[in-house]
DNA sequence: GTAGAATCTAGACTTCGCTCTAGGTCAAAC
DNA sequence: GTTTGACCTAGAGCGAAGTCTAGATTCTAC
């Protein structure tokens, strides 16, 4: 039980590169020390893979890596700071939220492009969109 | 009329900083060659700053600059190649929509991991939330 | 007509988030 | 038992997107 992972079953368990594993370590983002094998390789377990795919989704969604290395440090430091990984997370989710409220309105205004450019390919009348005159 | 606009106007109108319009301009994002004042000031139009606001809009949606150069240099090569910044957009909108989506999916998880803290935070059975048992 | 603010060019520097290299060691298959 | 591939450390390098500096010039307001 416990079977351990080598950094190769890692990466492809969770789609992070065998270098990005080495690098997340280092800049401390998991929630313990991984341990070695007597010649040295790292020996990770389901519990890491189970941590990177909440980090997979907390930097998918835009999560700095400084802000996850925080994030972490606060579990790693045990049982008691509760209310700050929440707050943390709350205010992730708020960025989130916001984030997908600026992208909506940005797409409303490239579909609109899109539709102006739709219309005019079709009727062929698209000379002059854009240069000299700033039609929109 | 078309009163011209200096780079500090035009920075102030769309929130860029006056390096990063020296930096578009030097990337080619603009749809003209900027025209000079005896003293070698730009001199920008309200044109200038329309198509610096979509810009703005592009970005902020996750454009590169290198894309939104392809198109500045769609819409500089005159009309004719239409279909060519419909289909350019149109990759875009779809780009935004798979954003959006994915940012959705994370933030459910996000949102799951909230509810988990709040509850465990309001009735103090926090500990042991994440270490050393993996709870999620 | 002069002080101070804004602008100019060219190019170096920064931050983020990895990625890649060099020079080895370890492990699994044959 | 040796070859082949995975892994190790330390540290350099990279691409994106600006930002900042230096040193000179121009413009604006008094």
């Amino acid at each position: 039980m416990a079977a351990s992972l080598s950094i190769g079953d890692v990466a492809a368990a969770t789609g992070l590169s065998v270098h990005a594993l080495r690098f997340f370590e280092r800049e401390g983002l998991f929630l313990r020390g991984i341990p070695r094998s007597a010649g040295g390789h790292r020996l990770y377990d389901a519990a890491d893979v189970e941590w990177l795919l909440l980090c997979n989704r907390l930097r998918e969604s835009g999560m700095p890596i400084a802000t996850l290395k925080r994030f972490a440090a606060l579990v790693r430091s045990g049982p008691g700071n509760e209310p700050e990984r929440l707050e943390l997370l709350r205010e992730h989710e708020r960025g989130v939220r916001a984030r997908i409220a600026e992208l909506t309105a940005c797409l409303e205004v490239i579909h609109g492009k899109v539709t102006v450019y739709e219309r005019h390919v079709e009727d062929g009348t698209a000379a002059g969109l854009w240069a000299p005159l700033p039609s929109s």
